[in-house]
DNA sequence: CAGTGGTCTAGACCACACA
DNA sequence: GTGTGGTCTAGACCACTGC
């Protein structure tokens, strides 16, 4: 084989996504632009309809273009981005950073679920959760305080579980499916017993993730995250 | 034509993301499991191998799945879910909540850029910055505070542009391309100033996102965007 | 070397949305 | 109706990677 010839390259949907990226900057295409339809565009880059399409639509999920049937392609005047943040978990978050990875428990107890949690849940009044703190260290130092509650109907095996060194995230992960997932981040200031766990100063501002999981329609699991200070969840694209 | 009578439908790339992650769920194919390629379950489930194959690199980009030539496909043991977070403009924000956007500029002045902003954008010693304070209001009410820098050398027509009426993230956008983003979110307590502005308490928490984007390694912008108490950012999946 | 996923092709039919 | 994107197919070649 003759490297020194190299046959006609074929045309890649990456080259396609990068020539219209291209456009889109050097305003050939501007912003509300309808753009040449799939087959137009094929004939043009001198690759068949799919390679086309996977491009495009690729381009449209990453949020810069806004295709419609019928009414064509169109390039996004507000690119709505999509940003991706990948939600490890904790253990993996720390060994990254080249920390070492501790856990502990705090507490557990099994109780009824109280009426906040009834009511985002959608629990009904007799329901049982088990209610876990436990703290996540890097190199020692407090990283996550997690306060994590669980559905013991939708869950029947976690009340003999034991979580004395294992992570609920990490045996929930292992033992139960899911599928949906509400997450969602703010701040919040420390109340006495966060900063005394994350060694914090009362009322220091703390970054928070609340997640809830479902296995269809039936909620799993509650979890207030809270982050030691200076945490920054940081993403590119 | 009898619609009584429907034909064997096709399978959809749909279809077989829901029977993977069916099995998935019901563990017969548990977390590590080597599953079937893309050939046999084709066969398995009547359809092509190109539609086999667009289901499972969906599932791989969702984190369900881990691929890799010749090993096969695996079922991801922990779950490294990827949320999506859309970032939409400010007044997008506001108005979806159904209240009123209003945007105002606080100051607006050429510099020299800061030593702390020269190490972030790696920008060189004269170079010159914009540098706009602005505020986004949700009916009336104080919705975000927006610190913006903006280097003039990547956009030299930022300087007579008008940011009274409307947003500089909103010029930006519509006037300048660019290629990459990096987006941070941490929780901060409010100085005073930013406790004036967003009208706060001193020292309450605060939800901060920075953005900071580049043309090609040039840097174009960076900015710190400070929300009002209460801020919550969310995602399903 | 051989097995797996990654991609391209040419053609086909369909679903939607606008006129 | 008609034009657009959405998807499926059957087959092909390639690229990576573990043996």
């Amino acid at each position: 084989m003759n490297k020194a010839t190299p046959a006609a390259e074929k045309t890649t949907y990456q080259n396609v996504k990068q020539s219209v990226l291209r456009r889109i900057r050097d305003r050939t295409w501007a912003p509300d632009t309808l753009i040449p339809n799939e087959v137009d565009l094929a004939r043009e880059f001198g690759c068949s309809r799919s390679t086309v399409n996977r491009a495009m639509r690729e381009l449209a999920e990453e949020g810069i273009l806004d295709r419609k049937r019928k009414t064509g392609t169109r390039v996004n005047a507000t690119p709505v981005r999509n940003a991706k943040f990948v939600i490890p978990l904790v253990r993996d978050e720390v060994e990254a950073t080249g920390a070492a990875y501790r856990y502990a428990l705090v507490s557990r107890e099994v109780l009824q679920a109280p009426p906040w949690l009834r009511a985002r849940l959608n629990l009904c009044e007799e329901s049982r959760v088990l209610h876990l703190n436990c703290l996540h260290f890097a190199n020692n130092a407090p990283f996550q305080f997690e306060d994590r509650w669980v559905n013991i109907m939708a869950v029947p095996t976690v009340e003999q579980a034991d979580f004395s060194t294992l992570g609920p995230n990490e045996w929930l992960l292992s033992q139960v499916p899911f599928t949906d997932v509400e997450l969602s981040f703010s701040a919040n200031a420390a109340d006495a017993r966060l900063a005394d766990f994350l060694a914090l100063n009362p009322s220091e501002p703390v970054f928070t993730a609340e997640r809830t999981t479902w296995l269809k329609d039936r909620p799993v699991t509650f979890a207030r995250l809270s982050f030691g200070r200076g945490y920054r969840m940081t993403t590119r694209y």
